[in-house]
DNA sequence: GCGCGGCTCTATAACGTTATACAGGTGATG
DNA sequence: CATCACCTGTATAACGTTATAGAGCCGCGC
């Protein structure tokens, strides 16, 4: 159907290597032969067939990139970022959803996909160190963001803990004593949730504030509506609080809906601090403060590494990396930044 | 490196050719070489090289989706539909972001990546008919969203002239007289933009109101920073609308946004409504109402008709089709659906 | 004049799969 | 009993690319 090597071969009155050594610069070739090559290619439209490459060099050029869910804002930006990345680096990046599915992440780890891309970005949710031990596909794996920890595979992440002590911090810094976490989990398979937890809690001792079971909130996703039915919850309490703090910004925003709705004031009667930055959180009513991660970061790093592992390069420094956050102070706790 | 025809033939003492007839089914094979073959096949873990397949049969099995923006709810919304739907036909959809770039689009139309892909889905904003005509590769095509018409090649979209009217009429009948629209585009290339400002036109001649050029407001793209601030010129008017229809729910959002920082009350002082149905717009303050069309439709339909037209069915029917939409009444326009 | 290294270029064997043509055997049919 | 059709299975040629081995040519030094 397209035109292939021998076209161009044959139009150039070369030979198929040739060709070939002139596209891929694999070895010299000569000044006129090249320039007469290179009229072909432009003249018949030529470009490689990567399935066939692949097959002989071994690789395909994509890359995929595994999420829990695309609609979530906070990865579509992440997608944005490693879809630019990886393009300029000369791969293509192939979005997959997990829909945050033990089994997706699973038959992604050790996959029969595996045979079409050279290497995997993983955001796991449901799987741990165990089952990322056990796989057996051999291209490069590198993890972000949840918490599976101590596994030979880089690992790019915020800090949970500490981000969460910025955010506990922030709210008690304005005076805040009834502080709510939104985005508990009981299983201890989400790994992040349970560290933004700890987080939580330690900050709470390090202020002097009591830990109160009750303002810990679970839900069973972390999308805008378990964020408003927690928050719903939080309020029938006879005891509300007068902050809140949410896994995420989508939590946090369910649960600026749900105050809304009872007719609370925020930041007055509660404040809410979220995670991740979304561009949704600057143009909620009110704005929303969130602890932002660096996403420029972690995408370019993610797409990086991985690459560097798929070209056999040898990468320094130690696996996991934890990449940089801001607190970034909105109307939602009533001290925007300049 | 991983197990391939070969090894499974020698295991099972038989050819080559047989156990690819046994794993695809090509041509029959006798029962007993069947299960001797098929028992190897579960002890070695064979899976296809699909890159090889792919070689000799001529299709990579991947199909694109191409869109203006990841980040845009609307479109994240749309590929988790078109994702797992191409998954269950057998397909593996990959997502490409054009960035409303019209180099990126037209690098798709007859593109070097085409070569990889079997066929693609876009939804295009800067070409328009003549570019689509002149594109060379001869892989299948569907337009999804913006108005391109009149090419040969499937294209799904809503009738923006008649979701237009419906969100005026809407306006129009809560008793509202000075409706905005933002998000009309100068250039003459935004097809969409240009028919969802000629139904609002429509309407508003139709309930007998006058069409006034100040309330129609333009914007570069149609994000929510975009929204708020043709919302913030439209509030700088000595005569200020009393309601605003948005090129789509981000604009409108980016519009609640600047009214709320304003401080004026949505619906009671300006009602507003979006297109698109994004969920972002249910847990607004205020709720926005909105047109949503049938994303669940548009997605499947967009990829059964794409790998239908790879396969080489005939497709029957004419080429454009017009999915449903409805419209979702909530609080942005004070009166809520039940 | 001969051998040798360096430089271009070529011929060709893979990579793992599928489709085609064919071989061998068996049963049915005339 | 010969012929034919059929059913299983095999050998092999592609698909388009890249890497390896080597061929031809030129100039240089002995």
């Amino acid at each position: 159907m397209g035109v292939n090597l021998k076209d161009i071969a044959q139009r150039a009155g070369v030979s198929l290597a040739t060709v070939s050594n002139v596209v891929n610069g694999y070895r010299p070739v000569g000044e006129r032969t090249r320039q007469r090559v290179q009229q072909a290619i432009d003249e018949l439209g030529y470009s490689p067939n990567l399935g066939a490459r692949h097959l002989r060099r071994g690789r395909t050029g994509l890359i995929a990139l595994a999420v829990p869910e695309l609609t979530n804002p906070y990865f579509a930006e992440l997608a944005e970022i490693a879809i630019s990345e990886a393009a300029a680096l000369g791969y293509t990046l192939v979005m997959e959803n997990t829909a945050a599915d033990r089994e997706a992440e699973l038959a992604l780890l050790d996959g029969s996909r595996q045979r079409i891309i050279d290497g995997l970005i993983l955001s796991p949710v449901r799987i741990g160190r165990e089952e990322v031990l056990a796989r057996t596909a051999g291209s490069p794996l590198v993890l972000i963001g949840e918490g599976v920890y101590d596994v030979p595979h880089d690992h790019i992440a915020i800090d949970n803990v500490a981000a969460s002590h910025a955010a506990i911090r922030h709210l008690v810094a304005i005076g805040r004593r009834r502080i709510a976490f939104i985005g508990a989990t009981p299983g201890g398979d989400r790994q992040s949730a349970h560290l933004r937890v700890r987080g939580y809690r330690e900050a709470l001792a390090a202020a002097g504030l009591p830990y109160r079971p009750l303002l810990v909130a679970g839900t069973d996703a972390f999308g805008r509506l378990d964020g408003m039915r927690a928050m719903r919850d939080l309020l029938a309490l006879g005891d509300p609080p007068d902050a809140v703090f949410g896994y995420n910004d989508l939590v946090a925003i369910g649960a600026l809906r749900a105050l809304a709705e009872a007719g609370h004031r925020v930041p007055e009667d509660v404040a809410v601090v979220g995670i991740d930055d979304i561009e949704e959180g600057r143009f909620t009513t009110p704005t929303l403060t969130t602890i932002a991660p660096d996403k420029r970061e972690i995408g370019r790093l993610a797409v990086r590494r991985l690459i560097a592992r798929i070209e056999g390069a040898e990468v320094t420094g130690p696996l996991t990396v934890q990449t940089p956050f801001r607190l970034l102070r909105r109307e939602s706790t009533g001290t925007p930044d300049a």
